[in-house]
DNA sequence: GAGGGATGTTGTCGTTGACAACTCCATGCC
DNA sequence: GGCATGGAGTTGTCAACGACAACATCCCTC
Protein backbone atom coordinates (compact mmCIF):
# COMPACT_ATOMS: atom_id res chain seq x y z
CA UNK A 1 0.00 0.00 0.00
CA UNK A 2 2.99 1.77 0.84
CA UNK A 3 4.00 1.91 -3.47
CA UNK A 4 0.84 1.38 -5.16
CA UNK A 5 -2.11 3.80 -4.55
CA UNK A 6 -4.75 0.96 -4.90
CA UNK A 7 -6.86 2.91 -7.15
CA UNK A 8 -5.26 5.47 -8.25
CA UNK A 9 -7.80 5.80 -11.63
CA UNK A 10 -10.58 6.16 -9.80
CA UNK A 11 -9.32 8.44 -7.47
CA UNK A 12 -7.89 10.80 -10.03
CA UNK A 13 -11.62 10.96 -11.82
CA UNK A 14 -12.79 11.88 -8.30
CA UNK A 15 -10.69 14.18 -7.19
CA UNK A 16 -10.69 15.97 -11.10
CA UNK A 17 -14.60 16.51 -10.61
CA UNK A 18 -13.59 18.08 -7.24
CA UNK A 19 -11.28 20.48 -8.87
CA UNK A 20 -13.35 21.34 -11.77
CA UNK A 21 -16.08 22.22 -9.27
CA UNK A 22 -14.11 24.29 -7.37
CA UNK A 23 -11.86 26.00 -10.13
CA UNK A 24 -13.33 25.08 -13.14
CA UNK A 25 -11.70 22.95 -16.21
CA UNK A 26 -8.96 25.32 -16.62
CA UNK A 27 -7.70 24.73 -13.07
CA UNK A 28 -7.02 21.08 -13.29
CA UNK A 29 -3.41 19.99 -13.87
CA UNK A 30 -2.22 16.49 -13.90
CA UNK A 31 0.55 17.95 -11.55
CA UNK A 32 -2.06 19.49 -8.85
CA UNK A 33 -3.93 15.91 -9.07
CA UNK A 34 -0.77 13.96 -8.21
CA UNK A 35 0.07 16.19 -5.18
CA UNK A 36 -3.33 15.93 -3.90
CA UNK A 37 -3.30 12.02 -3.80
CA UNK A 38 0.41 12.21 -2.86
CA UNK A 39 1.90 10.60 -5.86
CA UNK A 40 4.65 11.92 -7.67
CA UNK A 41 3.84 13.59 -10.94
CA UNK A 42 4.30 11.37 -13.37
CA UNK A 43 1.86 8.84 -11.76
CA UNK A 44 -1.47 10.06 -13.73
CA UNK A 45 0.32 9.10 -16.74
CA UNK A 46 -0.10 5.48 -15.97
CA UNK A 47 -3.74 6.13 -16.39
CA UNK A 48 -4.56 9.16 -18.52
CA UNK A 49 -1.79 8.89 -21.48
CA UNK A 50 -2.45 12.79 -21.54
CA UNK A 51 -4.63 15.67 -20.02
CA UNK A 52 -6.74 15.69 -22.54
CA UNK A 53 -7.70 11.49 -22.20
CA UNK A 54 -8.60 12.48 -18.19
CA UNK A 55 -10.78 15.39 -19.15
CA UNK A 56 -12.31 13.21 -21.91
CA UNK A 57 -12.97 10.55 -19.40
CA UNK A 58 -14.93 13.03 -16.96
CA UNK A 59 -17.01 14.12 -19.86
CA UNK A 60 -17.54 10.57 -20.53
CA UNK A 61 -18.92 9.64 -17.02
CA UNK A 62 -21.07 13.35 -17.31
CA UNK A 63 -22.89 11.94 -20.19
CA UNK A 64 -23.30 8.80 -18.62
CA UNK A 65 -24.83 10.53 -15.62
CA UNK A 66 -27.11 12.97 -17.52
CA UNK A 67 -28.67 10.76 -19.68
CA UNK A 68 -28.98 8.29 -16.63
CA UNK A 69 -30.83 11.12 -14.95
CA UNK A 70 -33.17 12.38 -17.45
CA UNK A 71 -34.31 8.78 -18.20
CA UNK A 72 -34.90 8.47 -14.49
CA UNK A 73 -36.96 11.32 -14.63
CA UNK A 74 -38.60 10.38 -18.03
CA UNK A 75 -39.20 7.57 -16.30
CA UNK A 76 -40.63 8.62 -13.03
CA UNK A 77 -42.94 11.31 -15.21
CA UNK A 78 -45.42 8.40 -16.07
CA UNK A 79 -46.99 7.12 -19.72
CA UNK A 80 -47.57 10.42 -21.16
CA UNK A 81 -44.98 11.24 -23.93
CA UNK A 82 -45.00 14.84 -23.32
CA UNK A 83 -44.92 14.78 -19.52
CA UNK A 84 -41.85 12.27 -20.24
CA UNK A 85 -40.32 14.84 -23.04
CA UNK A 86 -41.12 17.94 -20.49
CA UNK A 87 -39.31 15.30 -17.95
CA UNK A 88 -36.21 14.76 -20.23
CA UNK A 89 -35.52 18.85 -20.15
CA UNK A 90 -36.26 19.46 -16.46
CA UNK A 91 -33.81 16.69 -15.33
CA UNK A 92 -31.39 18.15 -17.43
CA UNK A 93 -31.51 21.23 -15.87
CA UNK A 94 -31.94 19.63 -12.49
CA UNK A 95 -28.49 18.12 -12.91
CA UNK A 96 -26.80 21.22 -14.28
CA UNK A 97 -27.57 22.52 -11.01
CA UNK A 98 -26.90 19.81 -8.47
CA UNK A 99 -23.60 18.38 -10.49
CA UNK A 100 -21.87 21.85 -12.03
CA UNK A 101 -19.04 19.91 -12.09
CA UNK A 102 -19.94 17.40 -14.32
CA UNK A 103 -22.13 19.57 -16.37
CA UNK A 104 -19.76 21.88 -17.19
CA UNK A 105 -17.30 19.39 -18.32
CA UNK A 106 -19.85 18.28 -20.56
CA UNK A 107 -20.20 21.73 -22.06
CA UNK A 108 -16.55 23.45 -22.13
CA UNK A 109 -15.16 24.48 -25.48
CA UNK A 110 -12.01 22.01 -24.86
CA UNK A 111 -14.24 19.16 -24.31
CA UNK A 112 -16.05 19.99 -27.67
CA UNK A 113 -12.86 19.90 -29.76
CA UNK A 114 -11.67 16.53 -28.40
CA UNK A 115 -12.13 14.16 -31.04
CA UNK A 116 -12.47 10.50 -29.32
CA UNK A 117 -14.92 7.86 -30.49
CA UNK A 118 -16.00 7.10 -27.31
CA UNK A 119 -16.74 10.53 -26.02
CA UNK A 120 -18.62 11.23 -29.50
CA UNK A 121 -20.49 7.93 -28.79
CA UNK A 122 -21.73 9.17 -24.91
CA UNK A 123 -22.36 12.58 -27.70
CA UNK A 124 -24.48 11.11 -29.45
CA UNK A 125 -26.84 9.07 -27.13
CA UNK A 126 -27.69 11.75 -25.23
CA UNK A 127 -28.90 13.79 -28.45
CA UNK A 128 -30.99 10.59 -29.17
CA UNK A 129 -32.27 10.71 -26.06
CA UNK A 130 -33.72 13.88 -26.56
CA UNK A 131 -34.68 13.11 -30.21
CA UNK A 132 -36.35 10.45 -28.98
CA UNK A 133 -37.85 12.26 -26.79
CA UNK A 134 -38.99 15.30 -29.33
CA UNK A 135 -40.59 12.16 -31.33
CA UNK A 136 -42.50 10.76 -28.97
CA UNK A 137 -44.13 13.65 -28.48
CA UNK A 138 -44.68 14.77 -31.55
CA UNK A 139 -46.43 11.37 -32.27
CA UNK A 140 -48.39 12.24 -29.02
CA UNK A 141 -49.62 15.27 -30.38
CA UNK A 142 -47.12 17.50 -29.50
CA UNK A 143 -46.40 20.40 -32.14
CA UNK A 144 -47.89 18.65 -35.23
CA UNK A 145 -46.99 21.43 -37.27
CA UNK A 146 -43.28 21.61 -36.52
CA UNK A 147 -40.75 19.72 -38.45
CA UNK A 148 -39.29 16.49 -36.84
CA UNK A 149 -35.77 17.92 -36.86
CA UNK A 150 -36.42 21.52 -36.24
CA UNK A 151 -37.85 19.93 -32.67
CA UNK A 152 -35.22 18.12 -32.06
CA UNK A 153 -32.71 21.11 -32.33
CA UNK A 154 -35.30 23.42 -30.72
CA UNK A 155 -35.26 20.86 -27.63
CA UNK A 156 -30.94 20.77 -27.55
CA UNK A 157 -30.88 24.31 -28.03
CA UNK A 158 -33.53 24.71 -25.15
CA UNK A 159 -31.80 22.47 -22.64
CA UNK A 160 -28.75 23.26 -23.47
CA UNK A 161 -29.64 27.44 -22.94
CA UNK A 162 -31.61 26.67 -20.00
CA UNK A 163 -28.76 24.56 -18.11
CA UNK A 164 -25.97 27.14 -18.92
CA UNK A 165 -28.18 29.67 -17.80
CA UNK A 166 -29.62 28.41 -14.55
CA UNK A 167 -26.12 27.08 -13.55
CA UNK A 168 -24.36 29.97 -14.52
CA UNK A 169 -24.11 32.57 -10.89
CA UNK A 170 -23.22 35.83 -13.27
CA UNK A 171 -26.49 35.25 -15.35
CA UNK A 172 -28.73 33.98 -12.28
CA UNK A 173 -27.43 37.23 -10.94
CA UNK A 174 -28.87 39.47 -13.49
CA UNK A 175 -32.53 37.33 -13.08
CA UNK A 176 -34.94 39.49 -11.12
CA UNK A 177 -36.72 37.78 -8.19
CA UNK A 178 -38.32 34.54 -7.35
CA UNK A 179 -36.96 30.87 -6.52
CA UNK A 180 -34.83 29.63 -9.35
CA UNK A 181 -36.69 25.73 -9.27
CA UNK A 182 -40.23 27.85 -10.16
CA UNK A 183 -38.31 29.94 -12.70
CA UNK A 184 -36.77 26.65 -14.09
CA UNK A 185 -40.49 25.26 -14.29
CA UNK A 186 -41.93 28.13 -16.49
CA UNK A 187 -39.03 28.43 -18.46
CA UNK A 188 -39.67 24.50 -19.16
CA UNK A 189 -43.66 25.54 -19.18
CA UNK A 190 -42.38 28.07 -22.10
CA UNK A 191 -40.83 25.02 -24.17
CA UNK A 192 -42.97 22.62 -23.80
CA UNK A 193 -45.66 24.62 -23.83
CA UNK A 194 -49.01 21.18 -23.70
CA UNK A 195 -51.41 23.55 -25.30
CA UNK A 196 -49.48 23.05 -28.77
CA UNK A 197 -50.44 19.41 -28.28
CA UNK A 198 -53.32 18.26 -30.09
CA UNK A 199 -54.95 15.72 -28.13
CA UNK A 200 -55.53 12.42 -29.45
CA UNK A 201 -59.19 11.44 -29.20
CA UNK A 202 -58.70 8.12 -30.42
CA UNK A 203 -56.46 6.77 -27.56
CA UNK A 204 -58.08 9.57 -24.85
CA UNK A 205 -54.50 8.71 -23.41
CA UNK A 206 -53.79 12.32 -23.36
CA UNK A 207 -56.51 13.55 -21.21
CA UNK A 208 -55.30 12.27 -17.84
CA UNK A 209 -51.75 13.92 -18.41
CA UNK A 210 -49.69 13.65 -15.61
CA UNK A 211 -47.90 16.73 -14.05
CA UNK A 212 -44.40 16.03 -13.93
CA UNK A 213 -43.32 19.11 -12.66
CA UNK A 214 -42.70 17.38 -9.10
CA UNK A 215 -42.13 14.13 -10.69
CA UNK A 216 -38.70 13.77 -11.39
CA UNK B 1 8.81 51.91 -35.97
CA UNK B 2 11.73 49.62 -35.81
CA UNK B 3 11.49 49.84 -31.74
CA UNK B 4 8.01 50.82 -30.84
CA UNK B 5 5.57 48.92 -32.92
CA UNK B 6 3.20 51.44 -33.15
CA UNK B 7 -0.24 50.01 -32.44
CA UNK B 8 0.51 47.09 -30.66
CA UNK B 9 -2.98 46.76 -28.09
CA UNK B 10 -5.07 46.79 -31.52
CA UNK B 11 -3.03 44.49 -33.15
CA UNK B 12 -2.80 42.39 -30.22
CA UNK B 13 -6.69 41.94 -29.79
CA UNK B 14 -6.63 41.39 -33.81
CA UNK B 15 -4.24 38.39 -34.35
CA UNK B 16 -6.30 37.16 -30.78
CA UNK B 17 -9.18 37.00 -32.41
CA UNK B 18 -7.81 35.08 -34.87
CA UNK B 19 -6.41 32.48 -32.84
CA UNK B 20 -8.85 32.21 -31.08
CA UNK B 21 -10.64 30.93 -34.48
CA UNK B 22 -8.16 29.07 -35.11
CA UNK B 23 -7.57 27.24 -31.86
CA UNK B 24 -10.18 27.95 -29.24
CA UNK B 25 -9.38 29.86 -26.55
CA UNK B 26 -6.78 27.88 -24.34
CA UNK B 27 -4.84 27.63 -27.70
CA UNK B 28 -4.20 31.48 -27.04
CA UNK B 29 -0.81 32.95 -25.12
CA UNK B 30 0.89 35.97 -24.71
CA UNK B 31 3.79 34.98 -26.12
CA UNK B 32 2.64 33.24 -28.68
CA UNK B 33 1.00 36.30 -29.73
CA UNK B 34 4.30 38.30 -29.22
CA UNK B 35 6.19 35.83 -31.46
CA UNK B 36 3.23 36.21 -34.44
CA UNK B 37 3.00 39.96 -34.13
CA UNK B 38 7.79 40.08 -33.64
CA UNK B 39 7.58 41.25 -30.17
CA UNK B 40 9.34 40.18 -27.11
CA UNK B 41 7.59 37.78 -24.90
CA UNK B 42 6.51 40.25 -22.21
CA UNK B 43 5.46 43.09 -24.71
CA UNK B 44 2.03 42.55 -24.55
CA UNK B 45 2.55 43.23 -20.60
CA UNK B 46 2.27 46.96 -21.62
CA UNK B 47 -1.22 46.61 -22.72
CA UNK B 48 -2.68 43.74 -20.98
CA UNK B 49 -1.61 42.99 -17.71
CA UNK B 50 -2.29 39.01 -17.76
CA UNK B 51 -3.44 36.80 -19.77
CA UNK B 52 -7.09 37.53 -18.77
CA UNK B 53 -7.57 40.77 -19.10
CA UNK B 54 -6.88 40.24 -23.00
CA UNK B 55 -9.62 37.95 -22.91
CA UNK B 56 -11.77 40.37 -20.99
CA UNK B 57 -10.97 42.87 -23.78
CA UNK B 58 -11.71 40.44 -25.98
CA UNK B 59 -14.76 39.33 -24.49
CA UNK B 60 -16.06 43.01 -23.95
CA UNK B 61 -15.74 43.44 -27.49
CA UNK B 62 -17.54 40.90 -28.44
CA UNK B 63 -20.54 41.94 -27.03
CA UNK B 64 -20.49 45.03 -27.65
CA UNK B 65 -20.32 43.63 -31.42
CA UNK B 66 -23.33 41.16 -30.53
CA UNK B 67 -25.54 43.99 -29.13
CA UNK B 68 -25.02 46.15 -31.89
CA UNK B 69 -25.69 43.32 -34.32
CA UNK B 70 -29.05 42.05 -32.24
CA UNK B 71 -30.18 46.36 -32.53
CA UNK B 72 -29.33 46.22 -35.76
CA UNK B 73 -31.59 42.92 -36.49
CA UNK B 74 -34.48 44.24 -34.78
CA UNK B 75 -34.62 47.89 -35.93
CA UNK B 76 -34.45 45.74 -39.96
CA UNK B 77 -37.15 44.33 -38.61
CA UNK B 78 -39.21 46.74 -38.45
CA UNK B 79 -41.35 48.61 -36.24
CA UNK B 80 -43.81 45.19 -34.62
CA UNK B 81 -42.39 43.98 -31.22
CA UNK B 82 -42.81 40.41 -31.93
CA UNK B 83 -41.35 40.70 -35.13
CA UNK B 84 -38.41 42.96 -33.47
CA UNK B 85 -37.72 40.16 -31.01
CA UNK B 86 -37.54 37.07 -33.28
CA UNK B 87 -35.07 38.95 -34.80
CA UNK B 88 -32.89 39.73 -31.59
CA UNK B 89 -32.60 35.75 -31.17
CA UNK B 90 -31.93 35.72 -34.91
CA UNK B 91 -28.87 38.11 -35.09
CA UNK B 92 -27.72 35.98 -31.47
CA UNK B 93 -27.95 32.63 -33.63
CA UNK B 94 -26.83 34.49 -36.96
CA UNK B 95 -23.29 36.31 -35.00
CA UNK B 96 -22.61 32.99 -33.42
CA UNK B 97 -22.23 31.59 -37.05
CA UNK B 98 -20.90 34.47 -38.32
CA UNK B 99 -17.98 35.10 -36.29
CA UNK B 100 -17.25 32.15 -33.73
CA UNK B 101 -14.44 33.50 -32.28
CA UNK B 102 -16.15 36.34 -30.92
CA UNK B 103 -19.31 34.23 -29.94
CA UNK B 104 -17.13 31.64 -28.21
CA UNK B 105 -15.23 34.18 -26.01
CA UNK B 106 -18.32 35.74 -24.71
CA UNK B 107 -19.56 31.92 -23.75
CA UNK B 108 -16.19 30.33 -22.36
CA UNK B 109 -16.34 29.23 -18.84
CA UNK B 110 -12.68 30.72 -18.52
CA UNK B 111 -14.30 34.18 -19.25
CA UNK B 112 -17.48 33.49 -17.32
CA UNK B 113 -15.59 33.02 -14.49
CA UNK B 114 -13.82 36.84 -15.23
CA UNK B 115 -14.81 39.22 -12.34
CA UNK B 116 -14.48 42.31 -14.53
CA UNK B 117 -16.73 45.53 -14.06
CA UNK B 118 -16.91 46.80 -17.42
CA UNK B 119 -17.22 43.02 -18.93
CA UNK B 120 -20.00 42.25 -16.02
CA UNK B 121 -21.30 45.71 -17.19
CA UNK B 122 -21.55 45.05 -20.93
CA UNK B 123 -22.80 41.05 -19.75
CA UNK B 124 -25.47 43.15 -18.24
CA UNK B 125 -26.40 45.31 -21.44
CA UNK B 126 -26.28 42.37 -23.80
CA UNK B 127 -28.76 41.10 -21.00
CA UNK B 128 -30.71 43.68 -21.11
CA UNK B 129 -31.32 44.57 -24.61
CA UNK B 130 -33.27 40.57 -24.50
CA UNK B 131 -34.80 41.83 -21.84
CA UNK B 132 -36.66 44.47 -23.35
CA UNK B 133 -37.22 42.49 -26.48
CA UNK B 134 -38.92 39.96 -24.57
CA UNK B 135 -40.93 42.50 -22.43
CA UNK B 136 -41.90 44.29 -25.53
CA UNK B 137 -43.24 41.39 -27.67
CA UNK B 138 -45.25 40.56 -24.40
CA UNK B 139 -46.86 44.04 -23.96
CA UNK B 140 -48.05 43.51 -27.73
CA UNK B 141 -49.58 40.37 -26.67
CA UNK B 142 -47.36 37.57 -27.05
CA UNK B 143 -47.71 34.96 -24.39
CA UNK B 144 -49.59 37.21 -22.04
CA UNK B 145 -49.71 34.45 -19.73
CA UNK B 146 -46.59 33.53 -18.35
CA UNK B 147 -44.00 35.63 -16.22
CA UNK B 148 -42.07 38.74 -17.50
CA UNK B 149 -38.95 36.63 -15.67
CA UNK B 150 -39.48 33.64 -17.07
CA UNK B 151 -40.13 35.06 -20.89
CA UNK B 152 -36.71 36.37 -20.32
CA UNK B 153 -34.54 33.35 -18.70
CA UNK B 154 -36.67 31.14 -21.84
CA UNK B 155 -35.52 33.84 -24.35
CA UNK B 156 -31.75 34.11 -23.03
CA UNK B 157 -31.89 30.03 -22.39
CA UNK B 158 -33.50 29.71 -26.77
CA UNK B 159 -30.80 32.51 -27.60
CA UNK B 160 -27.92 31.04 -25.81
CA UNK B 161 -28.78 27.21 -26.79
CA UNK B 162 -29.40 27.93 -30.55
CA UNK B 163 -26.31 29.90 -30.66
CA UNK B 164 -24.10 27.07 -29.18
CA UNK B 165 -26.14 24.54 -30.84
CA UNK B 166 -25.39 26.16 -34.76
CA UNK B 167 -22.30 26.95 -34.00
CA UNK B 168 -20.78 23.79 -33.02
CA UNK B 169 -19.34 21.81 -35.86
CA UNK B 170 -19.90 18.34 -33.69
CA UNK B 171 -23.80 19.00 -32.28
CA UNK B 172 -24.32 20.18 -36.03
CA UNK B 173 -23.10 16.89 -37.74
CA UNK B 174 -25.88 15.12 -35.50
CA UNK B 175 -28.15 17.04 -37.27
CA UNK B 176 -30.43 15.55 -39.97
CA UNK B 177 -30.85 16.44 -43.13
CA UNK B 178 -31.62 20.44 -44.50
CA UNK B 179 -30.38 24.20 -44.79
CA UNK B 180 -28.79 24.91 -41.45
CA UNK B 181 -30.07 28.68 -42.04
CA UNK B 182 -33.39 27.31 -42.63
CA UNK B 183 -33.38 24.65 -39.57
CA UNK B 184 -32.07 27.79 -37.43
CA UNK B 185 -35.74 29.85 -38.93
CA UNK B 186 -37.31 26.72 -37.42
CA UNK B 187 -36.01 26.96 -34.08
CA UNK B 188 -36.76 30.43 -33.94
CA UNK B 189 -40.43 30.05 -34.97
CA UNK B 190 -40.98 26.99 -32.33
CA UNK B 191 -39.05 29.86 -29.69
CA UNK B 192 -41.18 32.97 -30.61
CA UNK B 193 -44.33 30.96 -31.90
CA UNK B 194 -46.29 33.46 -32.62
CA UNK B 195 -49.67 31.86 -32.41
CA UNK B 196 -49.21 32.70 -28.68
CA UNK B 197 -49.51 36.36 -29.35
CA UNK B 198 -52.74 37.89 -28.88
CA UNK B 199 -53.79 40.47 -31.34
CA UNK B 200 -54.48 43.54 -30.01
CA UNK B 201 -57.32 44.90 -31.70
CA UNK B 202 -57.81 48.43 -30.20
CA UNK B 203 -54.70 49.02 -32.86
CA UNK B 204 -54.47 46.99 -35.38
CA UNK B 205 -50.69 47.05 -35.90
CA UNK B 206 -50.04 43.80 -35.18
CA UNK B 207 -52.28 42.18 -38.23
CA UNK B 208 -49.75 43.14 -40.62
CA UNK B 209 -46.71 41.23 -39.22
CA UNK B 210 -43.69 42.05 -40.80
CA UNK B 211 -41.95 38.69 -41.72
CA UNK B 212 -38.10 39.11 -40.02
CA UNK B 213 -36.97 35.91 -41.57
CA UNK B 214 -35.55 38.04 -44.01
CA UNK B 215 -35.42 40.95 -42.94
CA UNK B 216 -31.10 41.01 -40.75
C1' DG C 1 11.37 -18.69 -8.19
C1' DA C 2 11.96 -16.29 -12.32
C1' DG C 3 10.11 -13.64 -15.58
C1' DG C 4 7.12 -9.94 -17.05
C1' DG C 5 3.61 -6.65 -17.13
C1' DA C 6 1.40 -3.17 -14.46
C1' DT C 7 2.15 0.66 -11.55
C1' DG C 8 4.80 4.36 -9.61
C1' DT C 9 9.23 7.32 -9.33
C1' DT C 10 12.94 10.42 -10.60
C1' DG C 11 14.86 13.36 -13.90
C1' DT C 12 14.57 16.32 -17.72
C1' DC C 13 12.96 19.40 -21.60
C1' DG C 14 10.26 22.92 -23.80
C1' DT C 15 6.44 26.14 -23.13
C1' DT C 16 3.95 29.36 -20.60
C1' DG C 17 2.47 33.32 -17.35
C1' DA C 18 4.22 36.47 -14.31
C1' DC C 19 7.47 39.56 -12.63
C1' DA C 20 11.73 42.70 -12.23
C1' DA C 21 15.20 45.51 -14.10
C1' DC C 22 16.82 47.70 -17.88
C1' DT C 23 16.68 50.33 -22.47
C1' DC C 24 14.76 53.17 -25.93
C1' DC C 25 12.50 57.19 -27.44
C1' DA C 26 8.96 60.85 -27.90
C1' DT C 27 7.30 64.77 -25.68
C1' DG C 28 7.22 68.79 -23.04
C1' DC C 29 9.55 72.08 -20.14
C1' DC C 30 13.12 75.22 -18.56
C1' DG D 1 19.67 73.05 -26.62
C1' DG D 2 19.56 70.19 -22.84
C1' DC D 3 17.09 67.50 -19.72
C1' DA D 4 13.47 65.23 -17.07
C1' DT D 5 9.52 62.16 -17.39
C1' DG D 6 7.06 58.39 -18.42
C1' DG D 7 5.14 55.29 -22.05
C1' DA D 8 6.61 51.29 -24.80
C1' DG D 9 9.54 47.39 -25.62
C1' DT D 10 13.50 44.24 -24.16
C1' DT D 11 16.18 40.83 -21.66
C1' DG D 12 16.46 37.77 -17.90
C1' DT D 13 14.51 34.86 -14.56
C1' DC D 14 11.31 31.82 -11.85
C1' DA D 15 7.77 28.52 -10.85
C1' DA D 16 4.26 25.52 -12.78
C1' DC D 17 2.88 22.57 -16.16
C1' DG D 18 2.54 18.72 -19.86
C1' DA D 19 5.09 15.40 -21.95
C1' DC D 20 8.53 12.04 -22.23
C1' DA D 21 12.30 8.65 -20.99
C1' DA D 22 14.62 5.71 -17.93
C1' DC D 23 14.45 3.39 -13.89
C1' DA D 24 12.32 1.04 -9.62
C1' DT D 25 9.00 -1.74 -7.38
C1' DC D 26 5.27 -4.74 -6.89
C1' DC D 27 2.36 -8.62 -7.94
C1' DC D 28 0.84 -12.37 -10.61
C1' DT D 29 1.63 -16.27 -13.20
C1' DC D 30 3.88 -20.10 -15.17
Amino acid sequence: MAYHHGNLKQALLERAAEVIAEKGLEGLSLRGLARDLDVSHAAPRRHFPDRESLIAAIAKEGFRRIVAAMNAGADAAGPDPVARYRALGRSYVRFANEDPAFFRALNDPQVRRIRDEELRAHEAEWFETLREGAAAAQRAGWHPEASPEALVAFSVAGAMGAGSLFSDSGWVALLEGGDLDTLADEVLDLIVDRTRTTMLETTGEGDEVVDDRRAS
